[in-house]
DNA sequence: CGCGTTTGACCAGCGC
DNA sequence: GCGCTGGTCAAACGCG
């Protein structure tokens, strides 16, 4: 994984908060950074599908909300006895916090802020939003946008060979663009089951790491989809999972069902807003994605948008959770907002 | 026997 | 060109 990638995720403080509905279901977008004014824009939550089976895990789901989506998830297999484990894992033992959106099409969302990275020989490089990133394949050369930019730069000064050079730049950009999505989970086991089938195909040392990252792909027929899964070094207890690309099939049968029981909103402790009104939550989640000046500024809200490129979110971008409360009060989504805001806005009250 | 894991070899990209 | 690193391959192996 990439230097900055992997920094990125270590300068998070994993919360365990329970104000919120949604445990550590956070939409992490970092925003600019000190030497670069160019802030990040067009965040996305990547995988709509992913995003959504993500927040199923934790909260349950309705098929409705699935099916809304286009999704194959028609869950109707009977229980089985490892229903009930494994929804305790999910339930209890596991909380997901999507990291960020990686990669997806135009935009790499990997953002420095102004918190510089504790390791020395890691660069969370301004990773700005043009197209420097576009030769990250493994979301993990971001440090070569201005190499990139050089390449760029020459090509423009040098005539035909130049122009083949950008071509063949741009050619590479369009090939190599999985799109990619980063969690972190807290758990002691490394593979999570997520209702898919991997099979292992690699596993290698992490530089600077005394964990492995393993390498899964999906063993559905000419299922595209990959996962690397490897453990923090700094936190043992946060696996670091990384999909790449969408799949392309259902659910195998015999795992929906166990899913589906997992899934059941009956075996949830507490309601969530999700089950009423799913849709709104994930579009919710979309346009937070999308377009979080919205939700930080000009949402009337009182979240501050990061104003200049060295704004960090996590620290200056920061409301009371009393005045959250008060400002979501008079959304007709409180519900959902509430549970969505990331506690990491939330400026915590004496 | 089928399926998944392990693990050393191999390859490509990158920096020096 | 060389070495390093991340990612993948594929034969061997284990397990049910």
């Amino acid at each position: 994984m990439a230097d900055e990638l992997r920094d990125f995720y270590y300068h998070q403080p994993f919360q365990e908060d329970i104000r919120l509905g949604y445990n550590n279901l956070y939409s992490q977008t970092r925003v600019g950074d000190s030497n670069d004014s160019s802030t990040v824009q067009n965040i996305h939550m990547l995988d709509p599908s992913f995003m959504s089976y993500t927040h199923e895990y934790l909260h349950g789901s309705s098929s409705d909300y699935a099916n809304s989506l286009g999704k194959p998830f028609g869950f109707s297999a009977p229980s089985t006895p490892s229903d009930q484990a494994f929804s305790s894992i999910i339930n209890k033992d596991h909380d997901v916090k999507p990291v960020l959106d990686v990669i997806n099409n135009n935009d790499v969302i990997v953002g420095g802020g102004s918190e510089t990275p504790v390791t020395p020989n890691s660069s969370i490089s301004n990773s700005s939003s043009n197209e420097a990133a576009g030769d990250d394949q493994d979301s993990n050369k971001n440090t070569n946008n201005t190499k990139k930019d050089k390449e760029v730069k020459e090509s423009l000064e040098d005539g035909e060979d130049a122009s083949k050079k950008e071509n063949k730049a741009k050619k590479k950009e369009k090939t190599q663009r999985p799109q990619k999505f980063a969690f972190m989970t807290k758990s002691e086991v490394d593979h999570l089951e997520d209702g898919y089938r991997w099979r292992k195909y690699g596993q290698k040392a992490v530089k600077n790491s005394p964990y492995p990252r393993s390498y899964y792909r999906c063993t559905s027929q000419k299922c595209p989809v990959k996962k690397r899964v490897e453990r923090s070094y700094q936190d043992p207890s946060i696996v670091i999972t990384t999909y790449e690309g969408q799949h392309n099939h259902h659910l195998p049968s015999t795992l929906r069902g166990n899913v589906a029981r997992m899934l059941n909103p009956s075996m949830l402790s507490s309601p969530s807003p999700l089950m009423a009104a799913p849709q709104a939550f994930h579009q919710q989640l979309m346009n937070m994605a999308q377009m979080p000046h919205q939700f930080y500024g000009s949402s009337g809200f009182g979240i501050n948008p990061p104003t200049n490129s060295s704004s960090n979110m996590y620290n200056q971008n920061v409301i009371t959770q009393h005045e959250l409360h008060q400002q979501l009060q008079f959304s007709p989504d409180y519900g959902l907002l509430q549970d969505m805001v990331p506690s990491m806005f939330l400026k915590q009250e004496p």
